[in-house]
DNA sequence: AAGGTTTACTTGTAAATACAAGTTATTATT
DNA sequence: AATAATAACTTGTATTTACAAGTAAACCTT
């Protein structure tokens, strides 16, 4: 059971400055509340306004400067790849659609998997799922998502078409990603990769390999995403 | 009116705990003294404790655990030039040897330059830095770093042999890099960057152009990297 | 010896207070 | 009217104090 009552208020206020922002209530550019404002607005002091405003800080939601207060960032935020959030948040403007190749299988894990496993993860599988993301009708991503097979009720019998890997994960089994390790490489597409995104043979192809760590304790699940940049680029804010 | 020359009692203790991080007095797994025991070493209070190693934890250094303590995370093996902060500490383990293809120069900036600059940064024209790192004698990445010409004393005269710029930001002008924006592209080596990177020409390269900004209100540098992944990916953690 | 309990640690949250330093609008001076 | 000084904001840094909550080792009890 999650502790909703007993959310430190720092978190609360976070909670709800993010939600203002999110929602329109704040737009970009706008400052803030002073601390001294918000303090006295929620009845806390400015210590706490202060812990909660540094962590829309380091959420990108705000920046702050010394002598004029707290302003609000650009909203489309559009983290992806640096950041804690999927391709989906990044690309919501665009016209975007998903492709699944493969649905989610039950298999063995791969025998030689890039990144090393927690300790018990392997004994039990994993959950593979291939999908085509399309921008304007031409595919842009393809990305093979492995996961541990442990406590997912259902999760195979779920559509994925149009949507977010990280919202299912967050909305349906309060599953956060709270960090993860990411490797980069320029590669030439290859023959398999060349058809799924059309492309050229030997085409540049950028390769991102993700490891993504949960909010829950050994639960890590993996990303291998080829993307063709001929067109666009990766975006990102950090 | 002198400027205070002394960094914030909490900077100087990261930058401290930080070195002995990297310099490997404490390693992977290790625990950090607890917050009153840094207290009482330093002669300064826990929350500025706290606020330093809130910057460790945010720059991947460690991983704090109610209970137990500051655990000192791992070093990251690759190249680190994704993360915010940290670059150094990835490549100092390596046979890194950097080049300078352009030294520091002051010039015009580019007409068609791929950030739009802030008000008021084009006139006074901008420092230029081209750089080629080698790892194990062989060149990895080729990067040209332009900053704003303002308020950057001898900059011009520094040496960048085998510095992080960084580094040199951080510790010799109090600038720091609290965000940014990236864009990152899978292309073909053109003729400049296959000599540079002494690879064959169509060869595919990663190119990352990178606005930073600093806690410098108005001061943002700017950073475009053509790097060959062939034998090293690009790493990051997050 | 094995098990649970207590105790002494650790970090997390929160408050009140103080002053430094940057920004901006107002006021006073020239 | 233009300029300089001032006042009234803002966030930044730092201390002290207090208690809550998680961890782990020492301690009892069985």
């Amino acid at each position: 059971m999650t502790t909703r009552d007993t959310l430190p208020q720092y978190r609360r206020l976070y909670e709800l400055l993010r939600k203002q922002i999110t929602d329109g209530v704040f737009v970009e550019g706008d400052l803030l509340p002073s601390e001294n404002e918000l303090s006295t607005l929620h009845g806390v002091a400015r210590p706490t306004v202060r812990q909660a405003l540094a962590s829309l800080v380091n959420d990108g939601y705000i920046k702050k400067q010394k002598g004029k207060g707290s302003i609000v960032s650009a909203l489309p935020r559009g983290i992806g790849i640096l950041s804690v959030a999927g391709t989906s948040a990044a690309l919501s403007s665009m016209n975007l659609k998903t492709l699944i190749v493969v649905k989610p299988l039950v298999m063995r894990w791969p025998d030689h998997f890039i990144f090393s496993l927690p300790p018990g993860i392997r004994e039990s599988g994993c959950i593979m799922l291939e999908r085509i993301r399309l921008v304007d009708s031409k595919p842009l991503f393809y990305d093979i998502n492995h996961l541990p097979n442990v406590n997912l009720p259902r999760f195979t019998s779920r559509s994925f078409e149009n949507k977010s890997l990280f919202d299912i994960l967050r909305k349906d089994y309060h599953i956060q990603v709270v960090g993860g390790e990411q490797r980069l490489r320029a590669i030439r597409a290859g023959k398999k990769i060349a058809r799924y995104l059309q492309i050229r043979e030997d085409a540049p192809v950028l390769h991102l390999e993700r490891r993504l760590d949960t909010n829950r304790v050994g639960f890590s699940f993996y990303s291998s995403l080829y993307c063709n940049t001929s067109v666009h680029a990766l975006f990102g804010t950090f």
